[in-house]
Order: C-alpha cells, then sequence, then structure tokens
RNA sequence: GGAGGGGUUCCCGAGCGGUCAAAGGGAUCAGACUGUAAAUCUGACGGCUCUGCCUUCGAAGGUUCGAAUCCUUCCCCCUCCA
C-alpha cells in the first residue's frame, strides 16, 4: 500500500499551492505508517461546493497512498467563525444540526473519499472538556504580535476595521484541534496557512512533533474573482440537481474554465495540455466546457445525468424549448388577477414592481408568446405557463 | 478616562436644507447579439391598488413650509493620547 516516497511526493504536490516542510514531510513518509492526514469544515454550511473538493481531492490522493484521512467538523470552532471581517459570533448550532450537518457531510464526501480510510470527528468534543482554564491556557501559548501577522488581521488592523477578541480564538483552536489529533499533515486553503502554522506551534508546546502542512489553491467561484464561497452566491453546491451543476459550469467564461479544469478535472494534465491545443486551433471553447461539466455532474450524480443535463441545456438555451418539468404552481383568485400579481405570487419575480420592469424589458412570454401588455390579466379557470428570463418557468392554474 | 473622525439603498462609495428613491462603481437581473447561463453592447436595479402614492440614508425625538443633509439624546465603529 505504502508506496515509494518519491513517487508518493510527486503525487501529493500536483496541484498543490505550499508544501511545509518538505523535507519533514519525507522523513514522516518514510516511516511506512499511515499517516494521520487533518483536514478542517464548518458545520454551519453542510452544503459542500466544488471548492471544497479541490481540498477534498488532495485528501483523496492521501487515501490512494495509504493514508488516513481526519475529517474534522468544526462544531465548537463553528461558533466562533473564521475571521473573515465581520466580526458578528456565529450563532451557537444545536446538537441535532450539527449531527444532522454532519451526515449531509458524509454522504457527500463519501462521493470522493474512501469511508475505511476516514475518521469523522468534532472537535466540541475535545473543546467541551478543555474548559475555561484550558482556554486560557491554550491562549498563553500565542502572543498578539504573533496573532497580528496573519495577513486578514494585519490588513483590518491598518484599514481601522474591527477585530473583536474571539476572533483571534479560532486560529488557536484551530491548532489545538491538530494537537488533540496528533495529526502529522494538515490541508487547507491557501487562506489557510496562518492557521495551520499555529498548529505547528502548538504542536511543539504540547511536546509533539508539528505537523506538515499543505495548502490548496483557492477555487475561484463563478465571478472568476472572488474564491467560491456560498455566502457570495458563485458556488456549485456538488447536491444541487444535475441540470444546475450543468449550466453553472457552462457560465463560467472561457478563461476560467482552465482553471477549473486544473483544479477539479480528474483528467491528466497531459490531456488538459491537448485542450488547449485544441481551443487555440479553433475549436469552439464551448464543446471543453460541456467535457468538464459532464465530468463534474457524473462525479456526484452519473453517468445517465450528466447526459440529460446536457440534452437539457442544449434543447433549452439553444433550440429555446421549454423545460420539461417546472414547478406547477396553484393560486388562488377571485376572477381575475394581472400579470405582475401572477408572477410575484408564483415566485417568478420577488416583487410587483419587479414583474412590471421585466414586462417592460421584453423579459416575460406567457405560453411562449411575449407579454408587452402591462395590464393583462388572467382569469380564473386559466392554465397559464409563465416563463421570466431564460431560467424561471412555472406552469400556474389559477383557481 | 480625554480628543478627534465616522455610521447612506445587496456591497463599496458620493451627497451635507429643497431639483434625492439619493451620483459613480461593483454585484445582480433583463434584452440584443452569439459559440454558452462565454465575451461584447444596451437597459433596469426600494415597495405598492404604479402617469400617482408609500417607506428608506445607525435609533429616537426636535427645528423648518420642507431634512440623508441642522439641533438634542442614545447605540455602534475607528484613530490618537492616557
Amino acid at each position: 500500500m505504502i508506496c515509494d516516497v518519491e513517487d508518493s511526493l510527486h503525487v501529493l504536490k500536483k496541484g498543490c499551492d505550499e508544501l511545509l516542510v518538505e523535507a519533514q514531510l519525507i522523513e514522516r513518509l518514510k516511516l511506512g505508517r499511515p499517516l494521520r492526514v487533518k483536514a478542517g469544515f464548518d458545520p454551519t454550511a453542510p452544503d459542500l461546493h466544488l471548492g471544497h473538493t479541490v481540498l477534498i481531492n488532495k485528501l483523496r490522493h492521501f487515501q490512494q497512498l495509504g493514508h488516513k484521512v481526519l475529517f474534522v467538523i468544526g462544531d465548537f470552532t463553528a461558533m466562533i467563525g473564521d475571521p473573515t471581517g465581520k466580526n458578528a459570533t456565529r450563532p451557537a448550532l444545536s446538537r441535532d444540526q450539527v449531527v444532522q450537518n454532519a451526515l449531509t457531510y458524509q454522504e457527500q464526501i463519501f462521493k470522493i473519499l474512501d469511508p475505511e480510510a476516514t475518521e469523522i470527528c468534532f472537535n466540541s468534543s475535545w473543546f467541551d472538556s478543555l474548559g475555561a482554564d484550558g482556554l486560557i491556557k491554550l491562549a498563553a501559548q500565542h502572543t498578539v504580535a504573533r496573532m497580528l501577522e496573519r495577513d486578514d488581521f494585519s490588513r483590518r488592523y491598518a484599514a481601522g476595521q474591527p477585530i473583536a477578541i474571539h476572533e483571534f480564538l479560532y486560529p488557536l483552536c484551530q491548532g489545538y484541534d491538530s494537537v488533540a489529533l496528533r495529526s502529522d499533515v494538515e490541508l487547507g486553503g491557501t487562506d489557510q496557512k496562518f492557521n495551520l502554522l499555529v498548529g505547528r506551534e502548538l504542536q511543539k508546546h504540547y511536546g509533539q512533533l508539528p505537523q506538515c502542512l499543505l495548502t490548496m489553491p483557492l477555487l475561484e467561484g463563478l465571478d472568476g474573482i472572488n474564491k467560491m464561497s456560498k455566502s457570495l452566491g458563485n458556488y456549485v453546491g456538488i447536491n444541487e440537481p444535475p441540470r444546475e451543476i450543468f449550466g453553472k459550469l457552462m457560465s463560467v467564461s472561457d478563461e476560467l474554465m482552465w482553471r477549473y479544469y486544473e483544479l477539479l478535472s480528474f483528467r491528466s494534465e497531459a490531456e488538459i495540455t491537448g485542450l488547449r491545443a485544441e481551443v487555440h486551433a479553433g475549436r469552439n471553447p464551448r464543446e471543453i466546457k460541456i467535457l468538464l461539466a459532464q465530468e463534474i455532474v457524473t462525479r456526484f450524480h452519473g453517468s445517465m445525468a450528466a447526459c440529460s443535463a446536457q440534452e437539457e441545456f442544449e434543447a433549452r438555451f439553444r433550440r429555446g424549448v421549454l423545460p420539461e418539468d417546472m414547478p406547477a404552481i396553484l393560486l388562488n383568485c377571485r376572477d381575475e388577477l394581472p400579470i405582475a400579481q401572477v408572477l410575484k405570487q408564483a415566485g417568478l419575480t420577488a416583487s410587483t414592481s419587479e414583474s412590471l420592469r421585466m414586462i417592460e424589458q421584453g423579459g416575460v412570454r406567457a405560453n411562449g408568446e411575449k407579454v408587452c401588455d402591462k395590464t393583462l390579466s388572467f382569469m380564473r379557470g386559466d392554465v397559464v405557463v409563465l416563463q421570466v428570463g431564460k431560467r424561471k418557468f412555472a406552469r400556474v392554474t389559477l383557481s
């Protein structure tokens, strides 16, 4: 199972941003035992998105080399929230919610990871018993000056933005996870480097061999600028319906597509280089994007789903065909209801004002016909297929 | 504890008594075009019983014919000094 050290290292370093400290990792690989590879996830957002999978794919590499994955669910640290400039303490999740979210995680990560070589841990299990005195001892292991080295803190400090004291606890607690788990390696995004390093420091303080760290590049979201995150709404969730995943991936810019290939595709570097060459030679990037969308949908939903997602995409956006399964909405009305109301009540627009705007802009269709008359009304008993923009549909029945 | 600066519509950010539902940018949405939910261009972007009405500029009061803009109190943030 445990392969040649040099080969292992090559696989593990592929696509990674930084490996610290390489020499130490080599030493550990030479020990020939399965390494304890840690990665932490925040249970407040149980829906994993493609950004998370960059890391999970790397965990998979470790498993393929015979190592053990410690999948940490940060139910304790979630109360703090990783400092991101928002100084609001997140509400504590109930035990039930955390367990529920953890189950969702499992279901999702085991589409990539091997359950046999994965241990799921909740960090509340060691923090609950740490106590206030333990926390103070932990906090005594680090200084404010060191803490302010973190770029996020230093930037905010310099810009005169608030930093709440509890935010300092996050790196400490994440670091303490490594102590509690005696991790050999910790993975994280590049934005996690500071936290991962704190783990190393703390392990030394607690008399352990410091973990090695491996950072992975952050995946840009659909906008191509910010990192993929749920709160920014630029994400592709792996539990989303196949057609959504497919469509979102198709909406990525031609340039960003290559980034996604690098970080998400299981294709070899050679294959990807080949595809690039083809586009360079004149092949339509659209086709290459379809390949990517198919690969990703297949990974999470199977190849059947990928095929039908593609068919539907082509039908809808190239040929303008209405989708087969659109939400059926039943609205009550006394005798007649103006179209602006119908659109709002059917959830196709957020407000009547928006309905009217959409009509003005020519974005509304009723039974396939463009609606130009804002005063159009539907009568009780009418059944109408309404469309707003290219992506929102509903079959509305008035009763 | 003292002194000063600041809180504006989803975000950033102008406005500093009327012409302000509030410049500009970003995000978003719609349309055109296309190679796609790419790119580009155009437009929209508080709500409503929509040629008018209602609510919004940290909160509550007040001055005024009229306030995001002036005053008072309160809440919150930042900087410097202690």
